[in-house]
RNA sequence: GGGCGAUUAGUGUAGUCUGGAUAUCAUGCCGGCCUUCUAAGCCGGCGACACGGGUUCGAAUCCUGUAUUGCCCA
């Protein structure tokens, strides 16, 4: 408990200078309880042992007599197992909850703005969106949400696949079909459908093949026409693509997308920057770089990246090295995140790498890639879009959306069809994120539908009926939530010490999980606070509450609790339906 | 061949960076709780740190070896 110890540090200070130790130590030392039924913040002792000559269970009982008196409005102190132990009073667990409750940022503080880029999301024109893409959609756009909360300026970009071979035989492919017929089929979101037909015509016919290669040039040298239909491809695809962010309910919109198009332009600056910086190398006919940090490939030679093929052709490391020169240089940003999958990594690391050694980024600049564990079927193997075996992220949330409408029909036949259809799709699709959201990002993740959409457990469900509970008290109280003010908060039940404790910590576990870019640190916290609120609402009856005051501080603990919810869900990119 | 990562109850999962007390939570299974604010809930019980060595007063955590396994390498 981190504010906790921020109040008592000063009296373990003097008590180490009466001692004679070093401050240092006392720093690395004093940290939250590891178990929270102990105590709140702890105090090992067994590593001064050597400095005193005395027995560690005498240092803590030491200890505890030289800031027990000292303590005592805030904390209880005592000694056990060689701890010095504190756990803090009601009273100072009281004043503390009403300091948060004043406060609309729920005592959450604004950090030092700095400007980030957020590359996330880059599903491929003309090609379906799947789970793979779920994973950095979702976890993306909650980083995005906490770094907002936390006072930085953000740039959401959406480097989409829009460039490159494939589209000179989509847009032969389009030209096959006709423009209206193509943009047809791409609006009701039969992408794999149009790339399949391309590629397989592109595979069987010679003619289609060459044709293919030549609209390739022709895009690439800016052709109108070519333009025009390339055009198309992209904004069809775009269309449909919105429609599923907005099912989504993620960020993203129109102008945050940055495709590999984008960069186009740049990308002979790249080849000059790195000309200028004495990096590019001539190998095999390609202009590669030899990044500091050595790579071995298959035939245990040091291995180069590839900025541009003996073909002239750009590689991604040259569209990536072009991406960090816009947001360096034209957006200003000291802040890099790449929410893609693991196995990108050592890509990633080359071309840090390479940045830094040609001065796009300097010692102000932090890239990081934000990496992700893949999406695996049952038996353990990469789900990977095979003929026929495509999951649509589309069909995937309408159908958790269905199967949350027949939970609802059942648990609440009261709620009326307008309400139903609504609370289907934020429980739906919070199950959805929630199940992505939760787990440490960076381990290979099993797409199981049934736990996705089981409404048990570590899930959203569990919490967004926290939330609903909370809601449904106060409909049927007589103080409504905007009543509640300069509350006096009672902490006297068990149940309410350990949901008071839970929210306190809210702000520290905030700064945690934006810290390491894990949102699935901020699910485990929520999951905590909803379970300690549950049990709180079985033991202490809050409406009928022994008496007024009483009645008055649950209300409140309800009040707050329903707020840190809400907003933890919020930056999760959830909604926190009222009723369920 | 080189590189990077993973291994925690039947299952899933947190903790590993920065060593600390009885290893978290969920699911599952067993047993209780609805005339009382939404039982999508609550209460109680069962059950795990892959294996060996080392460092340390103390190791799931640090070092090292083995096994298994995943990914990346024009």
């Amino acid at each position: 408990m981190q504010i906790l110890i921020e109040e008592i540090y000063p009296f373990f200070k003097s008590a180490f200078q009466y001692l004679d130790l070093e401050e240092e130590i006392l720093q690395n030392l004093l940290s939250a309880a590891t178990k929270e039924g102990h105590a709140d913040v702890a105090l090992p002792c067994h590593s001064l042992s050597k400095i005193l000559k005395k027995s560690p269970i005498q240092i803590s009982l030491e200890l505890s007599d030289l800031i027990s008196d000292e303590l005592n409005q805030i904390a209880e102190v005592s000694s056990m197992n060689g701890f010095v132990n504190v756990r803090a009073s009601d009273a100072w667990l009281s004043e503390k909850l009403i300091k948060i409750t004043t406060n609309k940022r729920l005592g959450i503080s604004i950090d030092d703005s700095r400007r980030f880029v957020v590359d996330y999301s880059a599903p491929n024109v003309a090609k379906e969106m799947h789970v793979g893409h779920l994973r950095s959609t979702v976890i993306g756009d909650s980083i995005v949400r906490m770094l907002l909360f936390k006072g930085h300026t953000v740039f959401r970009e959406n480097h989409i696949g829009d460039w490159g071979t494939p589209f000179g035989m989509l847009i032969e492919h389009l030209l096959d079909v006709g423009e209206h017929e193509a943009a047809n089929e791409l609006n009701v979101g039969d992408l794999d459908g149009f790339y399949k037909e391309a590629r397989s015509k592109f595979n069987l016919s010679e003619d289609f093949a060459k044709r293919s290669r030549n609209r390739v040039v022709l895009l690439q040298s800016g052709d109108e026409e070519t333009i025009r239909l390339w055009e198309i491809l992209v904004s069809e695809s775009m269309r449909y693509f919105n429609e599923v962010y907005s099912m989504l309910n993620v960020l993203l919109i129109d102008s945050d997308i940055k495709g590999e198009s984008f960069y186009h332009n740049l990308l002979p600056v790249v080849i000059d920057r790195l000309n200028k910086s004495k990096l590019l190398v001539e190998s095999e006919g390609a202009d590669v770089v030899y990044p500091d940090k050595k790579w071995m490939n298959r035939e245990g030679k040091i291995m180069p990246m590839i900025i541009r093929k003996g073909d002239g052709g750009y590689n991604y490391s040259a569209t990536d090295l072009a991406c960090i020169i816009d947001r360096s240089e034209r957006l200003q940003c000291t802040d890099f995140l790449y929410v893609v999958g693991t196995p990108q990594k050592q890509h990633f690391e080359m071309v840090f790498d390479i940045a830094k050694m040609a001065k796009l980024i300097d010692n102000k600049h932090t890239a990081v890639h934000v990496n992700f564990g893949s999406v695996l079927n049952q038996d353990g193997k990469i789900l990977k879009s095979r003929e026929g075996n495509v999951i649509k992220l589309v069909d995937l949330l309408l159908e958790s959306i269905s199967r949350a409408e027949d939970t609802i029909k059942l648990k609440n036949p009261n709620l009326s069809y307008k309400e139903r259809i609504k609370v289907a799709k934020m429980i739906g699709i919070g199950a959805v994120k929630y199940a992505d959201l939760s787990t440490e990002r960076t381990k290979d993740y099993i797409f199981d539908w049934d736990k996705m959409l089981s409404f048990e457990g570590n899930t959203s469900p569990y919490l967004q009926y926290a939330h609903a509970r909370i809601c449904s008290i106060f409909a049927k109280s007589p103080i409504s939530r905007i009543e509640i003010t300069d509350v006096k908060f009672m902490i006297t039940e068990k149940e309410e010490r350990l949901l008071a404790r839970r929210l306190l910590i809210f702000a520290n576990v905030l700064d945690e999980a934006i810290e390491t870019y894990s949102p699935h640190r901020l699910c485990n916290y929520l999951h905590s606070l909803a379970a300690s609120f549950a049990s709180f609402y079985e033991n202490c009856p809050v409406l009928k509450a022994p008496n007024a005051d009483i009645r008055a501080s649950r209300l409140a603990l309800c009040d707050l609790t329903a707020k840190t919810l809400n907003l933890g869900l919020d930056l999760l990119g959830i909604n926190s339906p009222e009723e369920m």
